[in-house]
DNA sequence: TTGTAAGCGTTATCAA
DNA sequence: TTGATAACGCTTACAA
């Protein structure tokens, strides 16, 4: 009789859901105690009866608890926000897989968003976790060059991490938010110098958009080693795209139609390097002999394609564990960094020349 | 002052959180006006001068509207659940895209669970999406055959749906939810008639689990429709094995290994083809000039192997967007049901013979 | 160990 | 057009 005082109207519920309150009044015990026999939180009372007689009317009534009042009462949710360019990309589902996976043992729901590279979006999403009030944030993906929707960015990750969310990245470091940063630049120049030691010595790029940060670094890296070893890469080799495996088609025929007698062609993600395996194939172009071909990342596919594909090895699911772990670390004073590094994998498509 | 009498000890919401009575007294107005403002819900007022003050006010602030208040003063929400098996597998990732394609269409927000191809998770997502009332929940993915763990499943989504929630799935009608299904076994036959008349007739299957029931129908499909053509497959020429790539490697290992005189291999899916080809590749098996393979999915990675399968070809992105349309779709008195059908696409892993 | 009641931040009803 | 105020369903001091 307490909570309904006088007949009110209450808006009855669509579907009318049973309540805490109805398990209580049901089970003849306080709405204190019910909420502490289905929880049994903190400090657990509630004597053994009584809680026996609570558990089972709530199974009776098909009592569902209300994860939004829970969220209301407690000041906190058990939500996970990630957001990925396009999960339909095998490198970003098997890095989403790993944060599934970490995210679970968290007992964290997960929430997806696809970006698809657009910056509004991103930011479009980044408030709308923020209004659930997602636990942590976690963005997958390369940063794009663009001062102005970085700051936007950043400003919205920061007013998140004011109210006591945070974040975490799987990218070049934004100011202020964890990161888990793969050493691309690092691994670019490192797979030159394997390939230069196989004995290539007319590198081609297809180094996917400008403006983006993780494929410039790789791009970079690998310009940088090749210069260093007196095989710098001229920009009648260098071809831009999309970092998709059309992208790579694309470039790829580009590249081969400027007939630039390149030996290699390093393309900066996996997918694109796909992309490029079959622009060759269909015109006429034998991967290795006629040129070889290398790609990064290491993503799962790589395993049933022919010739099988040199690339930098990243362990994208366990990275996706990784990102998971900074983004529910404790906040410290300052942003955390960790660091991955790729390992260069020769495999069919490269062999000593 | 009202909202806070006698000055009671508020429990400073961890970062503090602005809330909209916040606004509402700085901008020197009623919480409902406030309210209003910002939402300008069905009944739209608030005078144009207020209106504006509301805002800046809250742009001022730093406003983010806490979306679980609203959940609980609207009684709805705007989440989406959707379950899957695995989210790295690509055949997931495709319809997982076209999910969160039509959910950002409908303005909804994705949340994402992988079972692993566990019913108990699986349950026990469907419970936590019921507690977070979302709005509809999307299963994709084979149902398996295992009585008990389906009726647990059918009550928790039955109390799910009487509670005004809408379930679709992508598999096998299940008793009572909205269904987007595809003809496995006409299409199976299908693709055996069509390798018939290629002139293949010693065919092997590579079945998948014998107990889930979309690896069972393809089986079926194709078992029928080589028996009516007078090459029945016998026992010999079936390989069970998981439904993944390293499944479909060991399957067809072992076939190879039986040494049973096979002309075509159908692998139930596309992701076991991949790792059937390779097994062969690597035992010095020619696909297609020893042997010929088959999938079924036709998903994106096909592209770019060799040689080109033949598969049958769903629409999976297409189909995220569907099932996702069916989730959201007004309740009916029955469940909805609605059909893709696959189509055979013949490459080069299929010759004629 | 159990109960009472004050929030949590909105929306929506009813008056003004 | 605006303002009070009662829900929404739960958790958690504080009392008993």
């Amino acid at each position: 009789m307490t909570s309904d005082r006088n007949g009110t109207r209450r808006r009855q519920a669509a579907g009318g859901a049973v309540t805490l309150s109805d398990v209580a009044r049901a089970a003849g015990v306080s709405l204190a105690t019910a909420s502490r026999a289905i929880n049994g939180s903190a400090n657990r009372a509630v004597g053994n009866e009584l809680r026996q007689r609570v558990l089972a009317t709530a199974e009776r009534l098909g009592y569902s608890p209300n994860a939004h009042a829970q969220a209301m009462a407690r000041g906190q949710t058990a939500t996970l926000g990630l957001i990925v360019h396009d999960i339909a990309d095998p490198y970003f589902s098997a890095i989403a897989a790993g944060v599934t996976e970490a995210a679970d043992e968290a007992e964290l729901i997960v929430t997806l968003a696809n970006t698809h590279h657009d910056a509004e979006r991103e930011l479009q999403y980044v408030r709308t976790l923020q209004n659930q009030r997602a636990r942590a944030i976690i963005l997958v993906g390369a940063r794009q060059n663009d001062g102005e929707a970085n700051l936007r960015l950043r400003r919205a990750l920061d007013a998140y991490q004011a109210r006591g969310g945070t974040v975490a990245t799987v990218s070049q470091a934004i100011l202020g938010v964890n990161v888990l940063r793969v050493d691309n630049e690092r691994a670019g120049a490192d797979l030159a110098r394997a390939l230069h030691g196989l004995g290539y010595r007319r590198f081609a790029l297809l180094t996917g958009p400008t403006d983006n940060l993780t494929a410039d670094e790789r791009t970079r890296g690998f310009r940088r080693a090749a210069e260093e070893l007196g095989v710098p890469v001229p920009g009648e080799r260098l071809v831009a795209s999309p970092l998709t495996r059309d992208g790579g088609y694309a470039a790829m025929r580009e590249l081969l139609g400027r007939d630039t007698g390149a030996d290699l062609v390093f393309a900066v993600t996996d997918v694109m390097a796909l992309g490029a395996l079959t622009a060759a194939r269909e015109s006429g172009t034998v991967v290795p002999d006629d040129v070889a071909l290398a790609g990064f990342d290491d993503i799962a596919t790589l395993q049933d394609v022919t010739p099988a594909l040199t690339t930098v090895r990243i362990p994208l699911r366990d990275m996706g564990r990784q990102v998971t772990r900074l983004a529910l670390a404790p906040a410290e004073e300052g942003p955390l960094e960790v660091h991955v590094t790729g390992e260069v994998v020769v495999r069919a498509s490269t062999p000593p020349r």
